[in-house]
DNA sequence: GTCATTACTTACAAATTTGTTCGTGCCTAA
DNA sequence: TTAGGCACGAACAAATTTGTAAGTAATGAC
């Protein structure tokens, strides 16, 4: 999200997983409102401001930030046409197309064990 | 992880996002070290120091805290015998089980998604 | 009586993540 | 001429997560 230190003992061990895909894939999808975005992107080409008014309560900082990052992992893109005013266009990629089955699949899930604790 | 502050920023806004279940499922398979975790304890039941020297790069606090988190959350069970010197055992539970399956999927997602970008 | 073993816990520090508020450059409508 | 919309960016503060190093209690072996 931000720039991180390289040397630090936090950066270092995470070296000690950084071979696990699994633990790799769970990192493009953590955040705390990444998978909002995803599933809200999945259904429509979306603008900035569109997606600010969608999330009311989410920061623009942090809606910036994480399309940022989700655009830096191939999850979704983004198009920027000249105008003025500007107008930005965020779409979701591919790649993340195919996660979508999987994050369904993890919502009854989290559906089914919520209820069960 | 820690306690948590009840009325911070941080707490409030996380309220806009708790009747997600996806957003739900993934908490419970967040933190770096969880799913190492997981993925260990679904072959073997295993204790604590088999668990310490497996992961030797895993500080004990972090471990401690991990296997905490992860057995309120109904991931894995803790059985004490009462011996001495003290065996504590850990295993995975049945719901958990029922996610390993959609782990793989991410996993195998992961690997694709790491080489393509 | 000292020491090792087991499964932790505590105190403290470092690093990262999230939130709040303000500002920017461009143009258009009033 | 002033205000407002758009898509952010910057500075700073708050909160949480992770890491390091040391300590605990019970008991059996020596």
């Amino acid at each position: 999200m931000t720039t991180r230190k390289e040397n630090s003992t936090y950066t270092r061990n995470e070296q000690c997983i950084v071979n696990c895909d699994l633990t790799y894939a769970v990192q493009k999808i953590e955040g705390r409102w990444k998978l909002l975005l995803l599933y809200k992107l999945s259904k429509n080409k979306l603008r900035f401001n569109e997606l600010k008014k969608e999330f009311s309560y989410m920061s623009e900082r942090m809606l910036s930030l994480q399309l940022k990052t989700m655009e830096k992992d191939g999850l979704i893109k983004r198009t920027v046409y000249a105008e003025i005013p500007p107008r930005v266009e965020y779409e979701i990629t591919e790649v993340a197309k195919e996660l979508l089955p999987i994050l369904d699949q993890l919502s009854s899930w989290g559906s089914k064990q919520r209820k069960a604790v």
